[in-house]
DNA sequence: GAGTTTGAAACT
DNA sequence: CAGTTTCAAACTC
């Protein structure tokens, strides 16, 4: 019908200019599309007449890769983007039925115009503008989201750092939700799947395996590589993702949602599914937060058996507790009030000559209190778990400013972030014209000391001291790290009789084993593994608790 | 490249 | 709103 238009050339690759300018309602739109077609090309175009579209509150942008895109490996059609990381091409579509004016087209529910497309009889394009029209104006009468980026982030409008890495984005969601049924959301027919975004409430899909925590999933995104010898790039992967604890193995970031959630998906019914699902939309206190908790393999019966079970371990597994992140952060917390300590009584002493005794011996008795307070919040950090150890602001009430920040994100930091995060307060902190008390357990060595020139050099000190305690503390987690790789590769080498010989395997988990203990020896022996590295692997701690130039012999007794 | 499968969109 | 049909992309061979 209508199609006169016949299929002569219609003239795709058709520049849009001025249709949009009409309005600026328009232009959100344009924006609207960019966000949504995944490769918008040229124009995207301003399908939208005026219409009764609600006022959209943009959803916080997805990142352009979202919305349809492409992903993984795509294949097959003759389309563009596919020859790899070098897409920066229109998504052609090869409609025949539709004349390009309905949703069913890639390109119109882009927002942007054929061009260079393989469609028939294509009226998505300027010289049919009217028709177009009509047609833009028809799907919004049925939809007025039609054109809408059908994936929002999460308003933490945050993205996993792993995307790059080709996971997930986990805090972005499908806004209608797929319907899937047969594909169990892991192939690209699946709209979050192929939008990488996990499985959310809104969807209704039945026997999903885009969840965290999916098995298939991560065997999908992992599990290809069993065969070569990734295994090593892998475990360095692990490591960078999340290296701590038992269990390298990939722990997808927070777990937005996990159908059947605790229990295994595997056995989910779909009428039921749609239950637990939402129920544990936000995530049940039940369901353990996947960071740091041990690799998923003991799960549920459902899988063992699983196409790919296969279990990477980073190379830094066992090496790195939280005990020891614990610790590091304790490490550094003493190393910079030890710094402080120093410097202030260098500068006390110099002062003395000029200053005010009551105020040096004022500074010199908070000097002292230090130490006990900073055991204190030590002691009190290690009490906690991993988790909790970011709560400083539990652990000392009055330092909210900027520790308030952090928990108001709602993002918990890990200890290691906040050890990190010492230089970083300490220069907010010096910006902002430091106020006794403000700081975190942290650095509120700071809080104590004198104002002035005589404060930012004491900060420099710190900052210098506990960068080098922290890069001595990563050397010596690169060397650990090495010092498995050479293990792992010798054993990939052998894999194969050494998955035959268990008792190789319990040796090996002996010495694992081993090594545990050895973490949890006294500082003393511990300080001695320190020294030699290479033969145990789990120096780690205690070489963060040996000042290597004796300056401190901090105590961290459990 | 043809044929099949799949799920969103459109339709009833 | 549920069921069915249409459609084009994804997938398989």
């Amino acid at each position: 019908m209508g199609e006169g238009e016949g299929s002569d050339i219609p003239p795709k690759n058709v520049q849009f200019d001025l249709v949009s300018a009409s309005n600026s309602k328009k232009l959100a739109r344009q924006l609207d599309f960019n966000t949504f077609g995944g490769t918008p090309v040229t124009a995207p175009l301003p399908p939208l007449p005026e219409q009764s579209q609600p006022p959209v509150t943009l959803p916080p942008l997805p990142s352009a890769k979202l919305g349809k895109p492409e992903s993984p490996k795509s294949k097959s059609r003759p389309n563009s983007e596919t020859k790899d990381a070098t897409p920066k091409k229109q998504k052609q579509c090869n409609c025949k039925h539709s004349k390009c004016l309905k949703l069913y087209c890639e390109c119109f529910a882009s927002g942007i115009y054929c061009d260079g497309c393989n469609c028939v009889n294509c009226f998505n394009n300027v010289d049919n503008e009217a028709a177009r029209r009509e047609a833009v104006e028809a799907t919004l009468e049925r939809n007025p989201n039609a054109f809408r980026p059908k994936i929002a982030s999460s308003p933490h409008g945050t993205r996993d750092n792993r995307e790059e890495a080709g996971e997930v984005l986990i805090l972005a969601k499908h806004n209608k939700g797929c319907h899937c049924k047969k594909s169990g959301c892991l192939k690209k027919y699946c709209e979050c799947f192929q939008a990488n975004i996990l499985c959310s409430e809104n969807c209704k899909c039945m026997d999903c395996k885009n969840f965290e925590g999916s098995e298939e999933r991560q065997a999908l995104f992992h599990g290809d590589q069993n065969n070569n010898m990734a295994f090593i790039q892998q475990a360095a992967n692990a490591a960078i993702t999340g290296a701590i604890g038992s269990s390298g193995y990939s722990s997808p970031p927070v777990s937005r949602k996990r159908k059947g959630s605790e229990l295994w998906p595997s056995v989910k019914d779909p009428s039921v599914s749609k239950l637990g699902q939402q129920a544990n939309a936000v995530r049940g206190p039940g369901a353990p937060s996947s960071s740091l908790s041990p690799a998923p393999v003991a799960r549920v019966g459902h899988a063992s058996s699983g196409p790919s079970k296969f279990m990477y371990r980073s190379l830094l597994a066992d090496i790195i507790q939280p005990q020891h992140l614990k610790e590091l952060c304790s490490v550094l917390v003493l190393v910079a009030g030890q710094a402080t300590k120093t410097l202030t009584d260098q500068k006390n002493l110099m002062d003395k000559h000029t200053e005010d005794r009551t105020e040096t011996s004022l500074a010199s008795s908070n000097q002292e209190q230090l130490p006990n307070q900073k055991e204190a919040d030590v002691e009190k950090a290690m009490a906690d778990d991993c988790s909790s150890a970011n709560q400083t602001d539990k652990t000392s009430p009055e330092n909210s400013s900027s520790d308030g920040t952090d928990a108001s994100k709602g993002r918990p930091m890990s200890p290691g972030t906040l050890a990190l995060m010492c230089d970083e307060q300490d220069t907010m902190f010096m910006t902002a014209a430091p106020s006794i008390g403000s700081m975190p357990h942290a650095c509120n060595t700071s809080s104590q000391l004198p104002r002035g020139q005589g404060a930012t050099e004491i900060y420099a000190e710190q900052e210098r001291i506990v960068l080098t305690k922290f890069r001595d503390f990563l050397n010596r987690v690169i060397t650990m790290g090495e010092i498995n790789e050479t293990k792992c590769s010798s054993l990939a080498r052998s894999e194969s009789e050494i998955q035959k010989d268990p008792i190789i395997n319990s040796t090996l988990n002996a010495r694992t084993a081993a090594a545990h203990q050895q973490g949890r020896a006294t500082s003393n022996s511990v300080a001695k593994a320190v020294s030699n590295p290479t033969t145990s692997t789990s120096s780690l701690v205690p070489c963060s608790l040996v000042s290597e130039n004796g300056e401190i012999k901090p105590k961290v007794e459990k």
